[in-house]
RNA sequence: GGGGCGUUAGCUCAGCUGGUAGAGCAGCGGACUUUUAAUCCGUUUGUCGUGGGUUCGAUCCCCGCACGCCCUACCA
């Protein structure tokens, strides 16, 4: 790769390198640190200095400087290490000719900001109250080539966010503590998960019929098998073959991968947490899912009352539930049930808000999409739209009372779907035809329909028993909860354009 | 795909509808033994995103392109 951004400051801490390799070992491996800043803070914070002149407390600690103040004959430095996501990972050395010697004092003021230093000292407090080392021994554990972002200001461009998520990462504490409230909700989610006996479970990535959602897939080939693969658009085909093989609660988190547009809630590839529990239906679902929401808000923020974007998002209350036709009158007041049941006007209307619906949609597919159009985005506090229509719900059982519905529900926060589940439809039969019918919309050029996957219909003639599922995802469920306006925020390399 | 905004030093940003660029931080040299974005003195650094056009002259005006952000569309 040519060194396109070379600069004077990467030249003049080459010629630093240079020099240090010329007097032995440059990036030496034999430091340990015995102490994390975060522990040191948290565990003497409080003293006071004659407790330390009692008893000294010896530490061995380790960081990237990342602020560095020399005055002379002394010095201070401040190193961050990764013992948390707040300013409790930094931690101030003082540094002093006499404690050092002159030749490692001499060194040390040619080391630069983003250098990583081993530090061997006791602790004390400074006259301002700084909990500190007094470093007695001082070492260059990695010379850092390329200057850091302003250590004010730090890192603001966007796309340098983005694309370089390690010196975001370094430079801004809102970074890091997102992704750490990330993995909170990650792990509070499996351990909801795992405490209620689901089983966790890893299904193939690589599918030769995409299937499980309606979605554009990536493809790929498979040299030695000489065949066209798909990147899994969803798990639930695989995880329905697990229920019929007797795992009757069975969960998967991991990627999805959709080859469709990128906006502040799409990413190509995105983490989907997907479960499901034999003899449950949607009811069980949605007071499952919501638990299972309430309890990660919890671990990871303390508390099941949000704010996102200014305004509060109340988790700890029992989520609103609406049928579609319910949350258009409740959201869109303006439209009649008569005219609510009336295709020719629906259509109409839909094309008024500039969407053109598909030739063959029926009404309930024409209340769901006017629902999009005028409802959706208003449904800011969590609210399930149960009901679904069965043309556009294909792996979806269909409602007793009503042969054109499912048991199908979509969980909406922020106006954004968060969730989606149905009870699962196991007769072989219906799903049979269900297949049947994609087939023909995919003929008439649907692109999103589904394919016939004769072994999964062959798996539920097995016999699969009532079962209800649900994915969530757990992108936005991040974005939510660390209030981030980007579905780029919460995904620690999202996908970019090459640079140019 | 459509629209808006942006791209100037390593970073954060100024730059008067036109005369080929500045500040702070970082860097380099110096002073300084309790600083907190340390301070003080001196000092280096730019294909002004890119390619055309207009002009005596373009960072600035016009057009194309690239990349980014936002909106919109698509996408359950």
């Amino acid at each position: 790769m040519a060194q396109v951004d070379e600069n004077h400051v990467i030249a003049e801490r080459r010629e630093k390198l240079k020099a240090i390799r010329a007097q032995g070992v440059a990036f030496p491996n034999d430091f340990k640190p015995d102490a994390l800043a975060a522990n040191i803070h948290a565990d003497h914070g409080d003293a006071e200095n004659e407790v330390f002149e009692a008893k000294a407390v010896n530490v061995k600690v380790a960081g990237r400087m990342m602020l560095k103040r020399v005055m002379g004959k002394a010095s201070f430095a401040t190193i961050q290490d990764g013992s948390g996501a707040n300013a409790g990972h930094r931690l101030q050395l003082f540094i002093s000719r006499d404690n050092i010697g002159e030749e490692a004092y001499e060194a040390f003021k040619h080391w630069d900001l983003g250098d990583i230093i081993g530090a061997t000292g006791y602790l004390f407090k400074t006259k301002t109250g700084e909990l500190s080392v007094k470093v007695t021994a001082l070492r260059l554990l990695t010379k850092s080539l390329r200057p850091l972002p302003e250590k004010f200001h730090g890192l603001t461009d966007q796309e340098v966010k983005y694309r370089q998520r390690y010196v975001d990462l370094i430079v801004n504490e809102e970074t890091r503590a997102t992704f750490v409230v990330r993995s909170k909700v990650v792990s509070a989610i499996r351990n909801f998960m795992i405490q209620n006996e689901f089983l966790e479970v890893e299904t193939p990535m690589l599918h030769p019929i995409p299937g499980g959602a309606s979605a554009k897939p990536f493809m790929t080939h498979h040299n030695a098998l000489d065949m066209q693969m798909f990147m899994r658009i969803a798990p639930e085909l695989y995880l329905k073959r697990l229920v019929v093989g007797g795992f009757e609660r069975v969960f998967e988190m991991n990627r999805n991968f959709r080859n469709e547009g990128l906006s502040v809630r799409h990413n190509p590839e995105f983490t989907m947490m997907e479960f499901y529990a034999a003899y449950t239906d949607y009811h069980w679902l949605m007071d499952f899912t919501e638990q299972c929401i309430r309890a990660a808000a919890i671990v990871a923020r303390g508390t099941a009352t949000l704010t996102y974007d200014g305004k509060v998002v109340d988790l700890s209350k029992p989520f609103e539930r609406l049928t579609i036709v319910g949350a258009i009158q409740k959201y869109a007041p303006q439209y009649t049930l008569a005219q609510l049941n009336d295709v020719a006007f629906l259509r109409a209307e839909i094309m008024k808000h500039g969407t053109k619906p598909f030739d063959h949609a029926g009404l309930g597919a024409l209340q769901l999409a006017l629902f999009e159009e005028t409802a959706e985005a208003q449904l800011w506090q969590p609210t399930y739209i149960i009901d679904y229509p069965v043309e556009v719900s294909p792996l979806a059982r269909a409602s007793d009372k009503n042969p054109e519905i499912t048991e199908r529900f979509e969980l909406f926060i922020t106006g954004r779907e968060m969730a989606n589940g149905f009870s699962e439809l196991n007769d072989a039969e219906d799903q049979a035809a269900r297949f049947t019918s994609q087939m023909k919309a995919k003929e008439a050029g649907d692109v999103e329909a589904m394919y016939y996957d004769a072994d999964f219909i062959r798996a539920l003639e097995y016999g699969m028993p009532p079962t209800g599922g649900c994915g969530i995802g757990i992108d936005r469920l991040v974005m939510l909860i660390t209030d981030s306006p980007s579905i780029r925020d919460v995904i620690l390399f999202p996908h970019m354009r090459p640079e140019a």
